[in-house]
DNA sequence: TTCCATTCCGGCAACGTTACCGGCAACCAT
DNA sequence: ATGGTTGCCGGTAACGTTGCCGGAATGGAA
């Protein structure tokens, strides 16, 4: 039981050739019932397992999906669970990556992956990320591309994402309904498209309650706790302060729940709160975070189906978008009015 | 730029014989620095890749490491981090994949990795695992085994995780010294060692402190805060009803804590409570959650190193079991006595 | 008997790479 | 001149697999 058994093993033992053997495990034709049921038995007896490298040297396929994510925070980690699922299922092996939000790991990544021989890539792409070469190169080598969750215009390559106008929108509009009238925004990079999105979205809300856009009450920062915490301080020193925030991750709402509390302000009576992505922490705070849910898991599954559906056509498929809906949770921290019956 | 370029379009490029590219491409030695020159300079132009199949095929060493863990919750996701970092650095490849705490899907995992022809593997066992032959498996193959974090007696590798036992008792005296007297302990499944040293750490406190133990205050519920709210609930519903609780998971610790919470109870002074792995919601929660503190990030990378060691000399190495300290962070939920200056 | 179709099988090449061996010069020392 | 050493190179086999082609044996039909 040393050595893993070869289908040379198997042919030496039957006194046939190669090739039999090869159909035999194979290709049911062509080949006579009675040895293909001996080489069966045999191989079952030896362990058999058929050499996945010779395979994929042989036939220039690695049937192994390479996956670059920024993180593995608890929003990524779901999704790649639903890429995972998906892409075993069809026969699949997946490697992921993760770029720890750096350009330069991204390409590091790509570089390796490539090296792999990965059969293609699902991506979502690092906030730092500015220029998109290194993905060009896998599609120069005309291999399938599929983004995920973190999209960007620059990359021309089927996606799967959730509509993050809408979960921007319906956050604003609730706080808007909640009688919030200076709503501030705490968005992440201003390359990062995710994050310009949900801004957008938060402007269209601003618009349809005609509530005047204030430049002074959006702010740009890193995608960090940290972060969110100094910008939103900076925020409530302001001589007209904001009475609500709406940040673009639950990350930076917990950033800035924290200052809030410092500043010893009570939410949702004095300030509403509402994050991005639902995280488990969000309910677990006091007050509890009202965030935009989104479908994480199917997310990740649906990515994996749209990068198997480009595999197998390559040519002529239109570049497909796939947008899923995310869903306002409300919590304590803009629950302002009393709920209606 | 379509098809990746192979040393045989150098070879015919430039008149020579594979044999002599691959010499220049590798062994500096046995070829004319002429000729090596203008291979180099040919390869860097086609951007020659060396195919790592055909490598894996030839030389038998794919220069991958599967990873499997129970999931990617926090703490494993930054010792999977861990591992990543000194693997890459190391010329290895990773592949990460998911038991999902299901002994069914550990198997499968295991089978996947080694028809990917791994070289090796880096595990930390799923809480549902009782039998681990598929594991035995893998080293009846001859293929080095490292497992970290969750390690198991059943299993004779190389491992390297935290002193639990001194975890649960750092974790355990500390409640003592704060006051308390009556302190339960959540515990994970029966089978599942991490647990059951820690488990002893507590008991060790409490013989150390003369303090008798209660076979009623010892609970073993799943890994998992629902299975932990409900336990609390129920030891707090107890006539004589434990005035502190340790839990073995920092998840299990907010179940606690939710249930501590609905009875109206507070935290530290009715109540003192301790939890395991310092996530980083035990610092965001009200109380925030006294925890133990494991160096994950560092582990991952011990766990790496202990691999590549291992894989280097297989056959006279002892069996080395590498113990990382675990450090206790005092929070609100157990800090009843002012703090000492 | 001859011819063709069918059934089954083996040989060869190829995927891209490297390890091993042997060979041919050129050089130096005897 | 002869023999040995050195520097450089090419050929071949091998890793494990499959696709293609050709061929032997068999059977049935003409």
């Amino acid at each position: 039981m040393e050595k893993p058994a070869t289908i040379k093993d198997i042919a030496k033992r039957l006194n046939i050739s190669l090739s039999t053997v090869s159909r035999a495990l194979r290709n049911a034709s062509d080949v006579n019932p009675d040895t293909k049921k001996a080489v069966l038995a045999l191989s079952e007896e030896l362990n058999y397992q058929p050499n996945k490298l010779a395979l994929s040297l042989r036939q220039k396929q690695t049937h192994t999906i390479g996956v670059i994510v920024p993180n593995l925070d608890y929003v990524l980690s779901l999704m790649v669970r639903g890429i995972d699922e998906v892409a075993l299922e069809a026969g699949f092996t997946v490697m992921v990556c993760q770029s720890n939000e750096s350009f330069g790991r991204e390409i590091l990544n790509t570089r390796r992956l490539l090296e792999s021989l990965v059969d293609g890539f699902i991506i979502s792409v690092s906030s730092e990320s500015k220029s998109f070469d290194h993905f060009k190169k896998i599609q120069e080598r005309n291999l399938p591309v599929v983004v995920f969750d973190r999209v960007t215009p620059h990359l021309t390559a089927p996606s799967v994402r959730i509509d993050n106008e809408e979960g921007g929108f319906v956050a604003t509009e609730h706080l808007i309904e909640q009688g919030y009238r200076r709503i501030a925004v705490l968005a992440g990079p201003e390359n990062l498209g995710v994050s310009n999105s949900r801004m957008d979205g938060y402007l269209n809300a601003l618009k349809k309650h005609k509530i005047k856009k204030d430049p002074a009450l959006i702010v740009h920062c890193d995608f960090n706790q940290d972060y969110a915490y100094f910008a939103t301080l900076e925020l409530l020193a302001m001589k007209k302060r904001p009475d609500a925030i709406f940040t673009i991750s639950d990350r930076m709402a917990i950033g800035a729940m924290l200052a809030i509390k410092k500043k010893g302000l009570r939410m949702p009576e004095d300030i509403g709160l509402v994050g991005f992505n639902n995280e488990p922490v969000t309910s677990l705070v006091t007050p509890s975070i009202s965030s935009v849910e989104m479908p994480s898991f199917e997310l990740g599954k649906a990515a994996a189906k749209l990068f198997i559906e480009t595999m197998h056509n390559k040519e002529n498929m239109d570049l497909e978008e796939k947008i899923l809906k995310p869903k306002l949770i409300v919590r304590e921290s803009s629950q302002k009015l009393p709920i209606k019956k």
